[in-house]
DNA sequence: TGGCTCATGTAATCTGTTACATGATTCT
DNA sequence: AGAATCATGTAACAGATTACATGAGCCA
């Protein structure tokens, strides 16, 4: 069966744009994909040695600025790897809004406080969004390469459901009221 | 500290609003909560065992048609740890959306295949957006019941997504084409 | 009679996070 | 000088899923 592990998928995705090093895949998990996925070094690290023992990248021990790192590039095998995982159909998209949860179960917390989750989720949605909308205009200006056109549609939906997500705070303020 | 895990509260959450058994809780779950949670029998048997071992639930055996079946209750301490749980702030909505990181690195799959994605992702946002609605319809009827109120604000946080999901579809099938 | 749903539960396993350890460089 | 960031890594633990085991009732 080998690796399914989705983790797996996301460093070899990452590293088919660019070498990069365990913790500029972190840096970067944290900035462009926060919106749809998440990942800690306590996965990262142990994933890239595992995946250098099976040959789907290699490394590179190099230093910049005095400072050692570790660079990390995908191998055929690698590409092949995630070219297998992408054309199989997608399983499942795992969503766990504790926000939701709380407001389901809002009765025994009262409307005041439950208000106030909502104000809460409302008030990061807001602040959020205009970096999400950044984002596609930078995008959108970017013709030549083409993975730019793949990440314009994340970036997308990221606008869409956070424009969709104000307009649900407007209506669950109302509805509370 | 105590429980902190989630599917502790969501146990509670649910028994609070009637007494049930761990198979109607998954029930219930993979239902009404499916837009936003899941969870298996394996997580929540053990669950109810422990909470039952804490007194925050009490179990009842008896039978129906012969059947056997084991119906929980929240407790007093029960509720008073969900309402606890309820008043934290939110930590953070984890979400892993399969299907964005598939698109993220479509450039290695093509066109055509990524196109397929997004059509899969679109017929079940189609065929789930009426049961949404239709649940909210409902919702929209009760007045009596408190608790539907906040039933509903996650029933509606469910349609605007979808429809947004499904305006995002189009957006993303004219960028690639 | 065979298959589906109801119903409960456990063991093995997986996957990932948190917290810790270490140390260099850059910024103020 | 001290704090923050860069940079890598491990060990312990948490939290959940999958697969299995078991068995009764219902429907065709």
């Amino acid at each position: 069966m080998a690796t399914e592990k989705k983790i797996d998928q996301v460093i070899l995705g990452l590293l088919n744009h660019e070498p990069m090093t365990g913790y500029e895949i972190k840096k970067r998990i944290d900035t462009t994909l926060k919106y749809f996925w998440s990942a800690s070094f306590g996965s990262i690290y142990p994933t890239l040695n595992s995946l250098e023992k099976n040959c789907y990248v290699t490394k590179e021990e190099g230093q910049e600025n005095g400072r050692k790192k570790v660079i990390y590039s995908i191998t055929n095998d690698g590409r092949e790897k995630l070219r297998e995982w992408l054309k199989n159909p997608i399983v499942k998209d795992e969503l766990r809004y504790e926000t939701l949860l709380k407001l389901f179960f809002g009765k025994e917390l009262g409307k005041v406080d439950t208000l106030k989750h909502i104000q809460a989720f409302e008030d990061n949605v807001r602040k959020e969004l205009p970096i999400l909308e950044m984002c596609v205009n930078q995008l959108e200006k970017i013709q030549n390469e083409e993975d730019h056109k793949y990440y314009l549609l994340t970036a997308k939906f990221g606008v869409e459901t956070y424009k969709s997500y104000l307009k649900w705070c407007q209506q669950a303020k109302e509805i509370l009221r």
